[in-house]
DNA sequence: GGCCGGGGCATTTTT
DNA sequence: TGCCCCGGCC
């Protein structure tokens, strides 16, 4: 461990060891955030402190998955899974479920996903006969979510004056009532938001305060990543969580807060050493990625924005180019140019397609880059769009596979009533629902039990309600007696489902059908990886709670195909790459028109763009168009005023892209010392190889396997095993795999193959 | 229940 | 311009 110290720069070895309070770690883009925050948490282990102990939150699946497996390899396998690391949205699910005897829930709450909540909010203004064109189903969404994010309740709203006023000032007097409702009806559906994991996870310790005591008490070290993201309420949690003496710390950079528009509260991270006066800070202020040029570009940016903590980020990496500004006539010449350039510099600087990514404003302007690399065979991948669990036919089976945790799931069961076609129309539905809401019970409830209800249907509807509550119950039964793998080929085959899809020969069709398989062979994954850690039952219920936190942004399988990418900033937050394009430079786009009425919006655009200029390693392109279609005619269009807030020092600008000054020439004309590997991949490679885990009964063979032998994992490639220990049922083999790092498989369960070198 | 056409609308997105 | 949603019609 003392060798690992030596890897890190000073701040950086500063900020692990400091662990007696409160910090706060201000990490500028490319700073090594990620290995500080792994590097104290092994300093931790490392120094007898029990995972048990240690809370660390991330905001996304994957961060929390990187930083397991680093330290996985940094201390080993067992002691990583007991790290209570994930994201707040996760975690806190975990403690809602475990504590649940003090929510008003049942610990089998299902999960609605933001689509699932829009549409109850969309039932609700229509059983209210209030007009969505008044009251627009997503924007009440976002206002809701808004006031969750700031932990009014229901209750909170209606006491709240301010809030009754401006509704009633809107035209918008019904939106507390409609708050109400909503809460209600995912009270007795049994279902949480994304939101309330939050919101109810902030008011189980405010109800309670022995239980704030005592996970107060477990988790003595605290760590938050990506602070300048967290919202009201996770600021709050955190708060409830620890004490002004507390080892919390969290890390950040406010100069890449971004995400104000959901929630995210800038002012977390910028109070930090308000809210814990006696915190120390630390600046992570040495950039690694980035050539000296674009560093110092971004920072002559950034320091056009008022609100922000004084740091001085740079670069020891060599000076590169002077940044080229391109102007285009059009949106579509902007897209030959890009393209055209990405195969001129494949060709002359040897790149290969995948240093490049093209990042836009707003996805709307991927197409016409699309287009344009099309048209001369550039392969490549644009990012976002509808992810995999937003499919309908990943939807529909997982409304199955939530009816069977919790029968009263309203949106899971309307979903899926009618689907397949039983002959259960809206009308039958509408009645049920409002069966449900005068008794004030799930709609399940009533579907049980139509007649202690009064279900005012005839019999034909009866018989077909009859059947589908049968289905119901038989997939239930499977659920509860069999593994979630069970129950999910049940659901597939007993709802008649997979039959649907086959009919449908269609690319679509088939698609859909591909879709279907791969959502059965995750399903599989999970329950063999739950048995390879030793767990033995494994319910629908686990799997649920697992995905339904999860997007596909975590899936980066194809991650090292060789394809151009393309995303909006926002979803390139975290990324790098060595070659970076950023399109669209104009007035009204980048900065958005919405964001210019209020200069802190406009701080937060220039943030974004800081963002996009940090991606880059080498270099960095800035294009915009004179002429744009939008919202269906052609515009002309002013070069954004972010260009002159770069420092004009490091900017390319020829005669015709001249914005606001007159051209001049580079200041650098790039003497062109080749970036020398960075110390980092040298580190990386000894962190690996000094962590393996320590382990009670050491074995050089078990049967065929050998220590030092290569196998092939059905799932995690080929790997190489480290070691061998426990004896037959707890038999276990660590492999250190190439692409998932170490992991302890129960040769029992784990299903691979010995290779050869 | 599915298909077609008109109207409205048009940042950023993770959990 | 293009997409999505809704409502009407078959």
């Amino acid at each position: 461990m003392e060798a690992f110290l030596q890897q890190l720069n000073e701040s950086q070895r500063e900020a692990v060891l400091y662990n007696e309070g409160p910090s706060l770690v201000i990490a500028g883009a490319g700073s090594g955030k990620t290995r500080v925050l792994t590097y104290k948490i092994a300093w931790m282990l490392q120094n007898g402190i029990s995972p048990y102990n240690i809370l660390a939150l991330t905001f996304t699946n994957k961060a929390a998955r990187e930083m397991k497996s680093r330290i996985a390899r940094m201390a080993d396998e067992d002691t990583a899974r007991r790290l209570w690391m994930g994201t707040f949205h996760s975690l806190f699910s975990r403690i809602l479920r475990r504590e649940a005897e003090h929510t008003g829930f049942r610990s089998d709450f299902t999960i609605y996903d933001a689509q699932d909540s829009k549409n109850l909010l969309k039932a609700i203004i229509k059983e209210k006969q209030l007009d969505d064109k008044v009251y627009k189903p997503a924007s009440i969404q976002a206002h809701i979510s808004k006031v969750k994010n700031e932990l009014i309740t229901p209750e909170r709203y209606l006491a709240d004056k301010e809030l009754i006023e401006y509704d009633n000032f809107t035209h918008k007097p019904a939106i507390a009532d409609i708050y109400m409702t909503y809460r209600n009806r995912c009270k007795t559906a049994g279902v949480m938001d994304f939101d309330d994991l939050l919101l109810y996870t902030y008011l189980l310790f405010d109800e309670n305060p022995e239980i704030k005591a005592r996970y107060r008490n477990q988790f003595r070290f605290i760590l938050v990543d990506e602070y300048q993201d967290t919202n009201s309420a996770q600021h709050e949690i955190v708060r409830q969580l620890t004490t002004e003496q507390h080892s919390i710390c969290v890390v950040g950079d406010d100069a890449q807060s971004i995400y104000s528009f959901r929630g995210a509260n800038i002012g977390n991270i910028l109070d930090f050493r308000k809210t814990y006066p006696e915190s120390k800070l630390f600046k992570l202020e040495q950039n690694y990625r980035s050539t000296q040029i674009i560093v110092k570009a971004a920072n002559s940016l950034i320091d056009k924005n008022k609100e922000q903590i004084p740091k001085h980020i740079y670069s020891r990496k060599s000076p590169g180019d002077a940044i080229p500004v391109i102007c285009a006539y059009s949106d579509l010449e902007e897209g030959y140019i890009v393209a055209g350039r990405i195969a001129e510099m494949r060709m002359i600087r040897h790149c290969e397609y995948k240093d490049f990514v093209i990042l836009y404003r707003t996805n709307a302007q991927s197409r016409i880059f699309e287009e344009a690399l099309r048209k001369i065979n550039i392969p490549y991948r644009i990012y976002g769009g509808l992810s995999f669990y937003q499919r309908k036919e990943i939807k529909d089976i997982i409304a199955y596979m939530r009816l069977t945790v919790n029968p009263n799931d309203e949106e899971a069961l309307k979903r899926v009533i009618n689907y397949p076609a039983r002959g259960i129309g809206d009308t039958t539905v509408n009645k049920i629902v409002a069966t449900a809401t005068t008794h004030n019970v799930g709609l399940w409830e009533v579907l049980a039990d139509p007649l202690k209800y009064n279900l005012n249907i005839n019999s034909g509807t009866a018989k077909k309600l009859e059947s589908f509550r049968k289905i119901i119950y038989r997939l239930a039964e499977i659920a509860l007696t069999q593994d979630a793998c069970e129950t999910g080929r049940a659901i597939v085959k007993e709802t008649g489902l997979l039959g649907e899809l086959y009919e449908d020969r269609t690319p679509e069709g088939l698609s859909r059908v591909q879709n279907v398989e791969e959502l059965m062979s995750s399903l599989n994954a999970f329950v063999s990886s739950r048995r390879e850690e030793g767990i033995r039952e494994i319910s629908t219920g686990d799997f649920l709670a697992e995905i339904s936190l999860l997007t596909d942004q975590d899936t980066d399988k194809n991650a090292h195909a060789d394809w151009v990418t393309m995303m909006t900033i926002h979803s390139a937050k975290g990324l790098e790459f060595k070659n970076v394009f950023i399109v669209g430079l104009e007035e009204q786009l980048f900065p958005s028109e919405r964001s210019m009425q209020n200069p802190r919006n406009i701080e937060e655009e220039r943030r974004l763009f800081y963002v996009a200029l940090t991606r880059a390693e080498e270099t960095v392109f800035l294009t915009y168009a004179r002429n744009r279609f939008r919202n269906g005619q052609s515009q002309s269009c002013v070069p954004s005023r972010f260009l002159k807030d770069i420092d004009r020092q490091y900017l390319h600008i020829p005669a015709d892209a001249a914005f606001g000054h007159s051209p001049v020439q580079p200041s650098f004309s790039a003497p062109h010392s080749q970036t020398k590997p960075e110390r980092y991949t040298s580190l990386r490679k000894l962190a690996r190889e000094e962590n393996e885990p320590d382990v009670t009964v050491q074995h050089q063979s078990i049967g065929p396997l050998q220590v030092g032998y290569r196998i092939r994992h059905e799932r995690f490639g080929a790997g190489k095993i480290t070691a061998l220990t426990g004896e037959n049922e707890n038999a276990k083999a660590v492999v250190l795999f190439d692409n998932f790092g170490s992991k302890q498989l129960l040769l029992k369960f784990a299903r691979f193959e010995i290779i050869k070198e």
